[in-house]
DNA sequence: CGGTCAGAGCAAATTACTTCA
DNA sequence: AGTGAAGTAATTTGCTCTGAC
């Protein structure tokens, strides 16, 4: 994208070749000129990195199907990385480690606003002295990490909603063995004739006599 | 106007490196 | 000093959306 810089990427990397193709090809029939890998054998220990902006790829360049990456020079999907990011480290992937007050700064920018548009993140990568990829590889991941923090304490609520619903189930599933060991004994008969003899309050529901049938059978 | 393509962004999964107990 | 676990930067892959042609 011209406003993320990277159309000066995709010159410079015309002169690392043969021959200056303008950018935007005048044809879309024309193959792009692609010599990404040629350009960068010789990588810059990270320090450097951390200065020049060595993404070869214009930014989340995508080869779409195996003719796509064929014609860019056979290079296979796998390979993008190289490319795209054009060896931000040495052969061996190094990893930085960004410094606390990057990573706070970060933070602070991601709890006011999670959303990156290209100007904050070119904004963000030039105060910390980063590259605009990491910026967004960082929010990237800061996102993910939110995902699974909410993933985790949404799995606790309900582990605990599981819980007390289990206990819940349990205790009523005894409390209903109560219930049926009382009526099996008439206990429960005989208690409500006893309170009915005391106080003579109570009236007899006339349809109780058969429901207790009927639950019986239900439950 | 609909189809195609490239470019961009993102999520999810994974890898690989660093740090620390 | 060696090691495994945890944290996290970076990569890969696949998908969607958008704009140009």
């Amino acid at each position: 994208m011209e406003e993320d810089g990277y159309c000066n990427t995709k010159l410079g990397l015309g002169l690392g070749g043969e021959t200056y193709v303008p950018w935007p090809p005048q044809k879309q029939k024309e193959k792009p000129v692609v010599r990404l890998d040629l350009s960068f054998t010789l990588c810059p220990d990270q320090q450097d990195s951390m200065k020049i902006d060595y993404h070869g790829k214009a930014e989340g360049t995508r080869f779409r199907s195996e003719e796509d990456h064929e014609e860019c020079g056979n290079k296979k999907r796998s390979d993008r990385s190289i490319d795209d990011n054009s060896c931000m480290y040495d052969a061996g992937r190094k990893k930085l480690r960004l410094t606390k007050d990057q990573s706070s700064y970060l933070e602070e920018t991601f709890q006011r606003h999670p959303a990156l548009n290209p100007a904050k993140k070119h904004a963000l990568a030039e105060q910390l002295n980063l590259k605009p990829r990491q910026v967004e590889v960082w929010f990237q991941n800061r996102r993910a990490r939110t995902k699974l923090k909410q993933t985790e304490a949404d799995y606790e609520v309900l582990k605990k909603c599981c819980e007390s619903l289990s206990n819940e189930n349990r205790r009523l599933k005894r409390e209903l063995q109560e219930l049926r060991s009382q009526k099996s004994g008439r206990s429960l008969s005989s208690s409500l004739h006893s309170q009915l003899a005391k106080d003579g309050t109570a009236t007899k529901c006339p349809s109780c006599e058969e429901s207790t049938t009927t639950d019986q059978k239900n439950w």
